[in-house]
DNA sequence: CGTATCTCCTGCAAGC
DNA sequence: TGCTTGCAGGAGATAC
């Protein structure tokens, strides 16, 4: 499942393929994605340089000599770069064919994902797409802080998961590293984000940092589907702390591991090292110290 | 403005 | 064995 790391994991990868490189044609597929493909956007982007390449929270912004492409890999997608000649495979919806003969292949099971070209630059688009325009602070940049999180909870009183995987709060956070970056912080998932004081949003901007920089690290968390450019998985499963560890015992205390709903999804605490009121200092990553 | 719910889609696992 | 059902989930759209 793509979050943050796997974006930025993908990125890391299909970039040295793609930058400089001249786009000789667009396959399309199928074109019903998240948002269907328009007919006229393999002659909008044939023949065209790829300039650019960033991520921002889980987009890629692609960009060209004219306008931006656009992608998001939705839940089930995964972008790789394959040699000509090597057959698609059952839900590889769009070619993207280089002059050079390199192809970045966008396949995508549950077609979640979003492709598209855009006729703005990635410097236009950042601040004006409507969907980009409204996100929040980036994780590992400086402008999200502890202090960003409080502020930002005050007037709120959702779960502090679900306020976490708010986009607009910060991006990038979602369903797994919202449960393994609250684990490390000692905070219970089901709080209200407003009785969670400064000390705990400090901890908490400290865990999630850290959660979202070493999944990079180890390429990602492959659950089911994701794969990086050469089609290898992620090795941060092997690291998670809660997530998806239900009645299993916590790596900390033993506690076994409880599963419950927050805003109709699954989240994982331990309810020994998250309880719902805590004394600050009590948090599992910041009692290793 | 904040919150909760619905929605898209497919693959897999569990239950009968 | 083969059906049905439920669940997984990013995040925009919608209703209140």
């Amino acid at each position: 499942m793509p979050e943050l790391p796997e974006v930025e994991t993908t990125l890391r990868g299909i970039r040295p393929h793609l930058e400089g490189r001249r786009i000789a044609r667009l396959i399309v597929r199928n074109p019903r994605l998240r948002q269907p493909i328009p007919p006229e956007m393999p002659e909008r982007v044939a023949g065209q340089t790829i300039r650019s390449l960033r991520r921002r929270s889980k987009y890629l912004l692609i960009g060209l000599e004219h306008g931006s492409l656009l992608v998001h890999l939705g839940m089930s997608g995964s972008l790789r770069v394959v040699t000509a000649g090597s057959p698609p495979r059952t839900h590889d919806h769009l070619d993207l064919i280089l002059s050079d003969g390199g192809i970045l292949r966008f396949h995508d099971p549950r077609r979640f994902g979003i492709f598209l070209w855009i006729s703005m630059s990635p410097e236009i688009a950042l601040v004006e797409h409507p969907l980009l325009c409204r996100l929040g602070p980036e994780p590992l940049e400086n402008d999200f802080t502890g202090e960003h999180l409080y502020r930002s909870s005050r007037s709120r009183r959702v779960a502090v998961k679900s306020f976490i995987m708010d986009s607009a709060v910060v991006v990038g956070v979602g369903n797994i590293y919202a449960s393994e970056s609250l684990f490390l912080a000692g905070l219970h998932p089901a709080r209200a984000c407003n009785r969670i004081d400064q000390g705990g949003y400090e901890r908490l901007a400290e865990t999630i940092r850290l959660v979202l920089r070493a999944s990079i690290e180890q390429g990602g968390t492959t659950l089911r589907d994701f794969v990086n450019e050469s089609g290898a998985p992620g090795y941060f499963a092997q690291s998670l702390r809660v997530y998806g560890r239900a009645g299993e015992s916590c790596r900390i205390c033993g506690t076994l591991i409880r599963q419950q709903k927050i805003g109709q999804r699954s989240s994982f605490h331990c309810p020994h090292c998250q309880p719902q009121a805590i004394d600050a200092g009590s948090a599992a990553f910041f009692d290793e110290e």
